[in-house]
DNA sequence: CCGCTTCGACGAAGCGTTTCGACGAAGCTG
DNA sequence: CAGCTTCGTCGAAACGCTTCGTCGAAGCGG
């Protein structure tokens, strides 16, 4: 392990000198910088990371905050991963994932003041985030995707749930249906806060009042056997439903089977669209789903470049951006059966 | 931010005297540690990793290199990572993901030489792995989670694949199918070295021949319409089918359609196996999937423990170590229609 | 009661960088 | 050509911690 001295030594010059060399932070002449390349090279050079943290007071560390829980990580977690990662290394970051769970906010606590990390981006946002309060008070700059209840003082991206809504029912209402039911995540899920779940619900209601439509909505567990429980649950609601619009990725393989079970064919019966899915996951359906596709990388991208930018630039403004999910239309929506579609909707 | 001086000040104590304190590198007094407890309580210290770090050598932050690809982290990574992340907090580490892909071995490179990193498991080994090359030759310790085709200098955990292959075939011969379809990674997975899809094939045959039966085998690309267009070829290369044995998460699903686009019940005509599977995919499906169950987490937390024994401990010895899977039957396994189950196997 | 060990605490020298003030050598202005 | 910038480089002081050698004060046996 070559160090600077060495470095400096070789190449003949003092040890500041390289570093200007490295870091660009004074000029250096083209001789001089050439022979300590050189020397870098020669003696297979790599800066240590902590001593260099130790003395800028900077790690060139972001930290990406996900919680880990049982069910895995979809494709649009996935791709937002590589697109904040992609981001981080063009800015000359590194990013790590840290999989710190709800429970060791201590964890969390000892990561962020222990002055490892220079920024950190924080998924899976709830709408009052304990997680945020630490990571505030321990001074380490921030950018959530998701949004808090109270953003005025944060800065975010997020999917812009109402316009993903008003897309999703109006490509159906354009079909021609009129007895929609919402599917939501768990009823535990919704109690605790979790923006998508309720920012969806009132996007929903919003929507189908705006067609002068009824909102029906249930909610399911989040698993196969949640999805069949909830289509019955939708049946005895509205027993004519014609379409369903699911924001529980997990319970809609259960509501297929379901249909499928009942005899219902999909979608000449029952037209399916679920919101904020991946295509992979929308083609592992059968029929493929039409589905609300997440920006998942583009995402990640933009979270990051806010943090760097915050970072490196004098800047301290915040940024808040929504992103609208876009509509990929496959198999599983048509027009319902009995009736004609309306054409295009408004 | 307080400094390990101000404690030192406050608690009137040398500045030594507070790292022993901390460290426990040597004994010090019940009072004094008491007064200097008191003292860090007080002034809410925090230790700067980054010091730390140059000081001792040791940043105490393991890496978890998982390759991020577009279709996502199945269950099973994710409860492989979850187990991971709580050993590594158990035993005093910190536990980063770091989402490097293949492409960019320099970034790798880059993040083992800066000795930011005490040391590392690798994900999703390939059988020639350059990412092991590199590790090696940074002087990073190093656990893997799968193997390599040459095995003799690296610690690893990895499933039995053989052990698991012959439980699931054991399984299906025992409810008395004969003709068994393999339904492996795509051809190019399996070309570039992948190894869980070579084992898995080569386990197949040894268990189809042990039982005097023919081992049919065919790939399919990771997807449903993979699994479709597989299911064709299946049909074509063993007409009788009854069974099918699939290490493909993803086609699986797409099997599990064409087959009942074709009219044919699951488990009735066709019984279906997937290997390698979670609980949580395996319950997407209708029916549920009768699946072996990787042993996710507990692979996760062996890899780090023998990683943390190999950098506190003296032992400079391998830990070698295979896992099976678990069969956990569910509704996609029967006995075929046309013949009588042939009792338990052997 | 003296010298020897043991225990607990201290001081100082790093660890490998960055960064700031300073300084000689050119290059310019008038 | 004297005096003033500007440019490129140097030396040294941090950064906040660990760790090694040392040393005084008790505790001990003989």
């Amino acid at each position: 392990m070559a160090t600077m001295h060495d470095v400096a030594r070789l190449a003949q010059v003092s040890v500041s000198t390289v570093s200007y060399v490295l870091t660009g932070a004074r000029p250096i002449s083209q001789a001089t910088r050439d022979k300590v390349l050189a020397a870098m090279a020669e003696l297979q050079y790599q800066p240590n990371a902590m001593a260099r943290g130790l003395a800028s007071r900077r790690s060139r560390i972001l930290g990406l905050l996900m919680p880990m829980d049982e069910r895995g990580l979809g494709a649009t977690e996935t791709a937002f991963v590589t697109g904040a990662a992609s981001a981080a290394s063009a800015a000359g970051y590194h990013l790590v994932l840290s999989p710190v769970g709800g429970g060791d906010l201590d964890d969390l606590r000892r990561l962020a003041t222990q002055r490892m990390l220079d920024g950190v981006v924080l998924m899976e946002v709830q709408l009052a985030d304990e997680r945020v309060t630490v990571l505030q008070e321990a001074g380490v700059p921030l950018v959530l995707i998701g949004r808090t209840g109270d953003t005025s003082a944060l800065s975010y991206v997020d999917i812009d749930f109402d316009q993903t809504v008003r897309e999703a029912v109006a490509h159906l209402v354009g079909l021609g249906h009129r007895r929609i039911v919402y599917v939501n995540h768990s009823a535990a899920t919704v109690a605790s806060g979790y923006g998508p779940a309720l920012r969806t619900r009132d996007a929903f209601v919003a929507a189908m009042t705006g067609h002068g439509l009824d909102p029906v909505m249930i909610t399911a567990e989040d698993s196969a056997a949640g999805g069949r429980a909830a289509l019955a649950d939708a049946f005895a609601r509205a027993p004519e439903l014609t379409a369903v619009l699911a924001m529980n990725e997990t319970a809609i393989f259960g509501i297929l089977g379901e249909l499928t079970g009942r005899g219902l064919s999909v979608p000449d019966d029952v037209s399916v669209v679920s919101m904020v899915t991946s295509p992979q996951v929308a083609e592992l359906a059968t029929p493929a789903l039409t589905a609300m596709t997440s920006p998942g990388s583009t995402l990640g991208r933009i979270a990051i470049e806010a943090l760097v930018r915050h970072l490196d630039g004098a800047g301290n403004r915040l940024h808040q951006q929504l992103l609208p999910c876009s509509l990929e239309i496959r198999g599983s929506t048509a027009a319902p059966r009995s009736r004609q579609p309306m054409g295009a909707d408004r």
